[in-house]
RNA sequence: GCCGAGGUGGCGGAAUUGGUAGACGCGCCAGACUUAAAAUCUGGUGAGGGUUAUUCCUCGUACGGGUUCAAGUCCCGUCCUCGGUACCA
C-alpha cells in the first residue's frame, strides 16, 4: 500500500526524533582530527525568518549533515546577534520595550529554525543581550583596556539638530535627519576606539594564509587596510620660520610638480598662516563644510572645492613658491592633514587647478612624448622625469626610490608607510546595547570599572521619544549602583562621586567574539571551577571554525574586526589562534521580483508577488501582472533585494506551511550556485516539491520489490546495458556530490545530478538491485539538503540505523570509464559531426583513428588536410587546404 | 569617486584546465488520463532559414576590438546591474 508524500507529518515526525535523541549534540573532549567546526553567520533578531536566512542556513547546514555522515564530530551553533538600532526602533514606533520586542522575535524565530530542521546544537544557544554575554564581553573590554588596546578621543559624529542625538550613516538622508527632516550637522564628541591598526601589519600579512578564503574577500580587505609605501616632505611656509606643512605623497617621484598645496580646513596650521585679508572666506568655507556629512563633503557628487589661504609654501627640491588652499576634499583625520598638489599627475588636483586657474607643471612623461605640451587631462602612469633637477631622465618608478633617499638624507622628509585602516569607533550613544564598563570622575576623570563591579546591566525604566540618548537621559542609572547608593569610587581624597559611562558599544563587539563563546558557552565556575569569558583549552580545540557561511556583505567589516578580535584574544592569553576562519564561504543575496502602482503625489505603492497574478505571452514572458484583489494591472518592476520597503519578500512561513521545509531547502540551494545572487521563485519551489514526490513515489511503489533485492558490498552487479548505464551513473553523481561538499559547494549541480539520477532511474527497466542501489545513494545524497524526507525513505527502505550513521556512498573513478569516447569533429573551429572512437587512444594513433573514420573521411573528401588538432577525451578539429 | 562581484534562451541556471553552448528545473506548446478541471504522466521547446522524413545551413553567451586550429572561458576598451565605503547588521 503506498503512502502520499506528506511533508508536514514526515517533518514533525524526525524534528521530535531529533530533538528527542539530541541528536547534534556534540562534546568537546574528542580528537580535533575529528571534529568539524560549521558555523553560520547569526541572524539579528528582526522578528521573522527570512529567506536569506533560510538561504545561508541550508547551505551551513547541508555540510553540517555531510561531515556527520562522513563521520565527523560537528559543531554547528546558533545563537542571536540581539543588541542593535532596530529594537529601540521599535520602541520609539510602537511603544515596545526593546527587551521584551528582542526576546519575542528570539523566541518566533527559534521555533521557525526548528520547523526547517537545521541540525543545530541548541544546548549552546545564547543571545548577546543575555547578561552573561555583556558580563564577559564587558570584562573582555576590561581586558582590553589593560592591553592598551583602548583610548578615548574626540571624532566626528552625525548630529542630528532635531533630536539632539547620533544618528548613524543609514539615518541621515540627503544631508538631513531621516526622522524629522531636520539638518545633520558633524560634531565632535569624545568617543572609545580600539586599536585595530596595531595589528594592520598582521592583519595584511596572514590573508596570504587564508587559502580557502574567496579571493574577492582577502582582495577587498587588503585594500581596505591599504598599506602604502611613499615619503613625508616637510614644505616651510614664506614668511612663517616655524611653520612646516608635512604632507604624505605615494608619489615622492612628482614632488618636483608640485604647483599648489592643499590643507585640511580644520588643519591647526590653516589658523596660523592665514592672512588677514582671506580670513572671513576661510571661516566662511569652513561653516559652510561643518552643515555637510562627510558623504557630501567628499563623495562622488560632491564639487571639489577650495580658498586660497593667502600664504605661500616653499618646495624643499626645488624652491618654487606655491599657494596654500584650504580643500574640501583633504580630511583632518587622515594622513597629515595635508596633501602636495602636482595637477600635471593626479587627477583631482587637476580638476582643481583648472578649476582655480593654477599652473600645471609636467614632470613626468610618457615615453617619447613631448615635455613641453600642455596636457589635457592628468597624465598618471609611469614615464620618464623632466623638470626634476638631478632626476630628470629617470624612469619614475626608479626615481621614487631615489628621491626617498636623498630627502632622507638632506632632512627634508622621510620614507614612511601608511595605512589606510583605521581604528575601531566602538562608542554608541544609544540604550540597547552593552554598557562600556566605565566611570568618570572630576578629580579621577575616566576609571575603568573593576571585573568585580561588571557587569554593567540596562535599566528597564527607560523613555522611548526618539531623542537624545536613554540612558544618558535616565535620572539615576548613571549616578547609583545596584542597590541605589550614589555611584562613588576611592580616589587621592578618599571617595568621589562618579557618572557611569552612558555609551554602549558597536555591536560589532560582539559577533568579533561569538564563535569563540560557543566552544565554552557555559564556562562559569558550576561548569569547570573557570570565571572567565573563554576557556582557552576548549577555544584551541575547536577554532578555527572549519566553515564560515554568510553574507560578502560583511567582507570588510564584521570580518576584520572579528579578525583583529581574535588576535588580541590571543594576546589577553584566550587563545593561541590568530585566525579565527579556515574557510570561507560567502553567499550572495535573495531577490525577487517587484510590483507597483504609482500614485497621484508620484510615490508608489508596492504589492507583494503572492497577491498578484503574472500574465505572460505564449513563450512565457512576463508581460504585465494583476493584482488579484481588485483584477486591474500593475507594473512590474526591477529585480531586487528582499526588503520590506519594496514588499517582495516571500514569508519562510507560508512556504514551510504549504510545501514543507525539506522543498524550500532544496529550492534554496537549487536554484542559484550559493555566492550567486538567489531569484525566488514559487513555481520553482513548486518543481522541487514535485521531485521530491516522484522519489517519494519510486520508494512506496518498488517497496516490495526493494525489500527483496539484495546487493552486496555497496555495490550492485549490472545484468544488463540499462543496469551498467544507471550504474555509471550512480558513480557519476556520487563524484559530483562528494566535489560540490568538498571542492566547490556547487549544490545546485548537485541537485541537478540527482534529478538526472531519478530521471534514470526506471523500475520497469532495471534489475531490483540496481533500481535500490541507485535509490538508496540518491537518498543518502540528498539527505543533507532534504533531511526529513530522506530520513523517512531511508526507514521505509528498511534501514533501522539512522541517516546520520548511514555514510557518504563512496564512487569508483574506474567505473565511469566508458569503452567508446564520442569526439566531436570541426573542421576550423566549426562543428561538422560526432564520431564514437575508441578510449584511451592519443597523439598519433587518435589522429589515424579519427582519419580512418568514415564520417571524416566523408568530410575531407577531395580535400587536402593541412593540420589535424586531436586533443585525446576532447575534440578533432581539422583544417582543410 | 574608490574597492569588489556580475551580465549566457521567455526565466533561474549548466558548461571541472581554452575543446559539442544551453545539463537540470521553471514557464510555454502538444498529447494521454478525466464528463470537465486540477493533479499526474509522455513528448517538444535558443533565433532565423531550407526540406517539410529523423536531416541540413546561418546566426547566437551585454557591446566593440584582439589572441588562437578553437573563446561564454584569455587580453584591451566600453556600457549596465549589484555589494561595501568605517554608526544597518
Amino acid at each position: 500500500m503506498s503512502i502520499a508524500y506528506d511533508p508536514q507529518s514526515i517533518e514533525t515526525k524526525w524534528q521530535q526524533t531529533w530533538e528527542a535523541n539530541q541528536s547534534f549534540e556534540v562534546v568537546d573532549d574528542l580528537p580535533r582530527e575529528q571534529c568539524y567546526y560549521v558555523l553560520e553567520m547569526f541572524p539579528y533578531p528582526s522578528g521573522k525568518l527570512h529567506m536569506g536566512h533560510v538561504r545561508n542556513y541550508s547551505i551551513g547546514d547541508a555540510v553540517s549533515r555531510y561531515k556527520r555522515m562522513r563521520g565527523f564530530h560537528v559543531l554547528h551553533p546558533m545563537g542571536w546577534d540581539s543588541f542593535g538600532l532596530p529594537a529601540e526602533q521599535a520602541a520609539i514606533d510602537r511603544g515596545l520595550h526593546p527587551k521584551g520586542w528582542t526576546y519575542d522575535n528570539i523566541d518566533h524565530m527559534r521555533g521557525q529554525l526548528k520547523r526547517m530542521g537545521f541540525s543545530y546544537s541548541w544546548t549552546r544557544e545564547f543571545a548577546t543581550s543575555d547578561e552573561d554575554y555583556s558580563r564577559r564581553e564587558q570584562e573582555l573590554f576590561l581586558d582590553l583596556v589593560e592591553k592598551g588596546l583602548v583610548y578615548r578621543k574626540s571624532s566626528i559624529v552625525n548630529w542630528s539638530t532635531g533630536l539632539n542625538t547620533v544618528l548613524a550613516n543609514e539615518q541621515v538622508v540627503d544631508g538631513k535627519c531621516w526622522r524629522t527632516g531636520m539638518p545633520v550637522i558633524q560634531k565632535e564628541l569624545p568617543q572609545w576606539f580600539l586599536r585595530t591598526t596595531a595589528y594592520s601589519e598582521e592583519l595584511l600579512e596572514e590573508l596570504d594564509g587564508l587559502t580557502d578564503w574567496p579571493d574577492a574577500v582577502k582582495i577587498m580587505q587588503r585594500n581596505w587596510i591599504g598599506r602604502s609605501f611613499g615619503a613625508e616632505i616637510d614644505f616651510p611656509v614664506d614668511g612663517h620660520d616655524d611653520a612646516t606643512i608635512s604632507v604624505f605623497t605615494t608619489r615622492p617621484d612628482t614632488v618636483f610638480g608640485v604647483t599648489f598645496m592643499s590643507l585640511a580646513p580644520e588643519h591647526a596650521l590653516v589658523d596660523a598662516i592665514v592672512t588677514d585679508e582671506q580670513r572671513g572666506a576661510i571661516e566662511a568655507f569652513r561653516a559652510e563644510l561643518a552643515e555637510q556629512s562627510e558623504e557630501d563633503r567628499t563623495g562622488d557628487k560632491a564639487e571639489k572645492k577650495g580658498v586660497f589661504t593667502g600664504a605661500y609654501a616653499i618646495n624643499p627640491v626645488n624652491g618654487d613658491k606655491v599657494p596654500v588652499y584650504a580643500a574640501n576634499f583633504v580630511l583632518a583625520n587622515y594622513g597629515t592633514g595635508a596633501v602636495m598638489a602636482v595637477p600635471a599627475h593626479d587627477t583631482r588636483d587637476f580638476a582643481f587647478a583648472q578649476a582655480y586657474n593654477i599652473p600645471i607643471k609636467t614632470v613626468i612623461c610618457k615615453d617619447g612624448a613631448d615635455a613641453d605640451t600642455a596636457l589635457t587631462e592628468a597624465y598618471t602612469d609611469v614615464g620618464t622625469l623632466v623638470h626634476s633637477g638631478d632626476f630628470s631622465g629617470q624612469q619614475s618608478d626608479v626615481a621614487k626610490q631615489a628621491i626617498v633617499a636623498w630627502l632622507e638624507e638632506t632632512e627634508k622628509g622621510r620614507g614612511k608607510t601608511t595605512w589606510r585602516l583605521r581604528d575601531w569607533g566602538v562608542s554608541r550613544q544609544r540604550y540597547w546595547g552593552n554598557p562600556i564598563p566605565y566611570v568618570f570622575g572630576d578629580e579621577s576623570g575616566a576609571v575603568p570599572l573593576p571585573k568585580k563591579d561588571v557587569p554593567v546591566t540596562l535599566p528597564e525604566d527607560v523613555v522611548f521619544d526618539g531623542a537624545g540618548n536613554p540612558l544618558e537621559k535616565h535620572p539615576t542609572w548613571a549616578t547609583t549602583d545596584a542597590n541605589g547608593e550614589p555611584l562613588q569610587i576611592r580616589c587621592r581624597n578618599g571617595k568621589e562621586s562618579v557618572r557611569r559611562e552612558t555609551d554602549t558599544m558597536d555591536t560589532f563587539m560582539q559577533s568579533s567574539w561569538y564563535f569563540a563563546r560557543y566552544c565554552c558557552h557555559n564556562n562559569t565556575a558550576a561548569d569547570n571551577g573557570c570565571e572567565a569569558p573563554l576557556d582557552a583549552d576548549r577555544v584551541n580545540h575547536w577554532l578555527p571554525v572549519d566553515l564560515y557561511v554568510g553574507g560578502i556583505e560583511h567582507a570588510c567589516m564584521h570580518l576584520l574586526y572579528a579578525r583583529f578580535f581574535q588576535k588580541s584574544l590571543c594576546d589577553m592569553g584566550y587563545s593561541n589562534v590568530r585566525e579565527p576562519f579556515k574557510r570561507l564561504l560567502c553567499q550572495g543575496m535573495v531577490v525577487a521580483e517587484t510590483f507597483f502602482r504609482t500614485r497621484e503625489d508620484g510615490s508608489k505603492e508596492w504589492f507583494n508577488p503572492i497577491d498578484i497574478d503574472i500574465e505572460t505571452d505564449d513563450k512565457g514572458k512576463i508581460l504585465g501582472g494583476i493584482l488579484r484583489e481588485d483584477g486591474k494591472p500593475v507594473e512590474v518592476g526591477r529585480v531586487e533585494k528582499m526588503s520590506k520597503s519594496k514588499n517582495n519578500g516571500v514569508d519562510p512561513q507560508e512556504l514551510v506551511d504549504t510545501v514543507g521545509a525539506d522543498a524550500a531547502r532544496m529550492f534554496a540551494l537549487f536554484a542559484a550556485p550559493p555566492e550567486k545572487d538567489l531569484e525566488w521563485d514559487d513555481s520553482g519551489v513548486a518543481g522541487c516539491s514535485r521531485f521530491l514526490k516522484r522519489l517519494w513515489n519510486l520508494v512506496q511503489e518498488n517497496e516490495a520489490a526493494l525489500a527483496c533485492a539484495v546487493f552486496v558490498g555497496g555495490v550492485a552487479d549490472a545484468s544488463s546495458d540499462a543496469d551498467a548505464a544507471v550504474i555509471r551513473k550512480i558513480h557519476a553523481t556520487v563524484k559530483r556530490a562528494t566535489d560540490a561538499m568538498e571542492r566547490d559547494f556547487a549544490f545546485n549541480t548537485t541537485v541537478a545530478a540527482c534529478m538526472e539520477l531519478c530521471n534514470e532511474l526506471k523500475a520497469d527497466k532495471l534489475s531490483a538491485p540496481v533500481l535500490k542501489y541507485g535509490i538508496e545513494t540518491l537518498v543518502r545524497l540528498l539527505s543533507p539538503i532534504v533531511p526529513h524526507v530522506s530520513c523517512e525513505m531511508w526507514e521505509v527502505l528498511g534501514h533501522t540505523e539512522s541517516m546520520e550513521n548511514a555514510g557518504w556512498p563512496e564512487y569508483d573513478e574506474a567505473q565511469l570509464v566508458e569503452d567508446e569516447v564520442t569526439y566531436p569533429v570541426q573542421v576550423k573551429g566549426k562543428m561538422r559531426g560526432k564520431i564514437q572512437l575508441a578510449n584511451g587512444l592519443a597523439g598519433k594513433e587518435l589522429e589515424t583513428a579519427a582519419l580512418a573514420h568514415p564520417f571524416v573521411k566523408e568530410l575531407i573528401g577531395e580535400k587536402a588536410v593541412r593540420k589535424i588538432i586531436a586533443v585525446p577525451g576532447k575534440i578533432i578539429n581539422l583544417i582543410l587546404g
